[in-house]
DNA sequence: TGTACATCAGTGAACGCGCGTTCACTGATGTAC
DNA sequence: TGTACATCAGTGAACGCGCGTTCACTGATGTAC
């Protein structure tokens, strides 16, 4: 028994790592297998000992990055959703100039929508987990300040996704900046989340606590 | 001096018609010359007479798309963008059924938007230009009302935007119909429009004046 | 009205390239003794 | 500790298909006479 087991499911997650990254920056069909695997060290042919075809990887690799919930890698913040203000970090975060920039890291929501529209059902099912997932954060936190509200939370969901999808197909920086700062204003105060907040941390004293790093 | 000089014109038009649905079933990569010239009647070799490569029409396609302010075509109705209750109509039109339905015919900032934000700057200034003409109906709207807001304005175009795309990519029917009637109320709400009127058209008789048919 | 002609739209075979997939082979690894 | 071996990860040449593009040719059209 050549090769300890783990060696082959890391080596996996490494190619899909990969893809993700090329698909977040180009697309399904725009990216070759021999791409996917040079950027994961390998070749061309070693790809069919991982996936079945290239749809394969395609479909785990949505799923994957879906499944990830990366709203909440961004800005340098680690959001804690326990937390009270949990809903808030993610707009910031979410709506950050940080995500707008991290093309490869960024949330598939983002990057893919026209293409999932374009799949399956299983493509689209992870999509919506995530899609869900988010609204989840808002609604529990508008049902512990005692004004439950799904279709709030729905809606508030789809300004941060919406706001990010337009601010990344506009050409002008400033406009991009400015459709993501209408966004956040109107996600916060429509969760009437402290919308008196400074936009930008300007010294680093008023770092979140949390677990440390 | 065979062929009548608009006949090139014609036929030039044809061939962006058809690119301009297929497109926006498949998007640019997975859509060939020679469906497009089938669909507008013709066979391959002919495309060269009009275009001068593939990305040519996919330009010029997004470009005519985006330039027909599309959003002025769905549910049946024909917007008066005059009318005091303009900023109302496109947020119905936009998040109703019938857009949701209609693949083919679809705004291109919904059925395209990752396929744009991967383009270059003509492209990117052609998206731009529509949401810059959205955005402007619903400014135009808070202006007439004494409420001058462009963030809200742009923020409204967002969620009308954003609210169709997450519909489109989700996998159960309930939960697009959810998100879009959670953006139409949001949306309408933020305008402080016309809240309290009914979703759905019951008999034939609140029909909008305008031209006949 | 009819015929020859010039123009150019449109055809479809052919070319070449990129890419997904296959496959015979190499070589790295852990195990048995 | 060292050597032979079985297993399977990974290689890279080769294949075939689809598609963008080219090009020599066909044929439809309007004009000249």
């Amino acid at each position: 028994m050549p090769y300890p087991p783990e060696h082959h499911d890391a080596i996996r997650v490494r190619i899909i790592e990969s893809a993700q990254a090329l698909f977040n920056r180009r697309g399904f069909t725009d990216v070759s297998i021999d791409q996917v695997m040079a950027r994961a060290g390998l070749t061309r042919g070693g790809f069919y000992t991982y996936f079945r075809g290239k749809s394969d990887l395609y479909a785990e690799a949505v799923e994957r990055t879906l499944a990830i919930t990366p709203w909440s890698r961004w800005g340098g913040v680690s959001i804690d959703f326990a937390a009270r203000e949990a809903a808030e970090q993610v707009i910031e975060a979410y709506l950050s100039r940080e995500h707008f920039e991290d093309i490869e890291g960024s949330c598939p929501m983002v990057t893919l929508p026209s293409d999932v529209a374009r799949s399956g059902p299983v493509v689209k099912r992870a999509f919506e987990r995530v899609f869900s997932a988010m609204t989840e954060v808002f609604e529990e936190a508008l049902r512990r300040e005692g004004r439950p509200d799904e279709r709030l939370a729905m809606a508030i969901a789809g300004i941060c996704v919406g706001g990010m999808v337009v601010s990344r197909s506009v050409d002008s920086p400033d406009l991009a900046a400015a459709i993501r700062a209408a966004a956040r204003r109107t996600a916060l105060e429509l969760g009437g989340w402290g919308s008196s907040r400074p936009r930008k941390r300007r010294g680093g004293s008023r770092q979140r606590s949390g677990p440390l790093r």
